[in-house]
DNA sequence: ATTCTTGCAAACGGTTTGCACATAC
DNA sequence: GTATGTGCAAACCGTTTGCAAGAAT
């Protein structure tokens, strides 16, 4: 559990020069006590029970900056727009964090354990790298 | 290299009750020709070239038949909408096709071999397991 | 005092949807 | 002839942006 408390929060924050608001605390702890993975709308709906006053726009600008300054992690999009692939067989993808860039990567067994008893049943797995490329680094 | 030639794509479309059109025909072939794994955008502005009068609607929902009868792969959103976690420590993601829910997995050593001088700098990996949850399933 | 942040609302842009006409079967 | 697909345009919706007022340092 690689979780922050308060005060590190603080500090991390005026580490990257960024400054401290109640708005920031309270979405920071909102991610904290849940594991649901919460959208910014989530979030701002759980937020708006302390600050009633917060704005949608608020979150989505302060995640943004914990994000950048690695607080916290981002799942989902990893792509602004779909991207397509006649490619059907095995493979991963890295993709250019700059360019956009989409290239196919030799796959790797990868050995998952599931969660004991979790029920899941996998359909697809993706492995995504991002990084630059040659032209972009 | 597991690309579909014109017949067999003729058969696949027919085997899931789909017919067969010059558009969608084009769309495959442009989709063929290139391993830059296009948007839906670019498709569109490529068979544009042959086919002037397509639409980009056209295009969107013949991408989305195609991903559902397995004749293309799609690389990019994985969910709808941003998600965010405060877990920090290195894990991958199950994220459930039906409710969305998304739980970490103990994550294990991907010995990922980059393409011979690529020069690609990774900077994050993401490894994403869809399907259906215990409750969806 | 100055810089950063907030809240609000409008704009943005990729994708989806509805519908009349055309095409495949 | 009937079901399916196409083209067009409008709607949708998550996210971003601009800006004036407010808060942090």
């Amino acid at each position: 559990m690689e979780r922050k408390n308060e005060k590190e929060v603080m500090a991390t924050l005026r580490e990257h020069g960024l400054q401290v608001t109640y708005q920031r605390l309270a979405i920071y702890q909102a991610l904290c006590n849940t594991t649901e993975h919460p959208s910014a709308e989530v979030i701002y709906q759980q937020v708006k029970k302390r600050f009633p006053m917060i704005s949608l726009g608020t979150v989505y600008k302060t995640i943004e900056r914990f994000y950048e300054v690695g607080l916290i992690q981002k799942v989902g999009p990893v792509t602004e727009v779909a991207r397509y692939d006649a490619e059907m067989g095995p493979h991963h993808h890295f993709i250019c964090l700059k360019c956009h860039a989409i290239e196919n990567i030799e796959p790797v067994e990868t050995d998952i354990r599931l969660p004991e008893g979790s029920g899941f049943h996998v359909l697809r797995q993706q492995v995504v790298l991002q990084g630059y490329c040659s032209h972009c680094r």
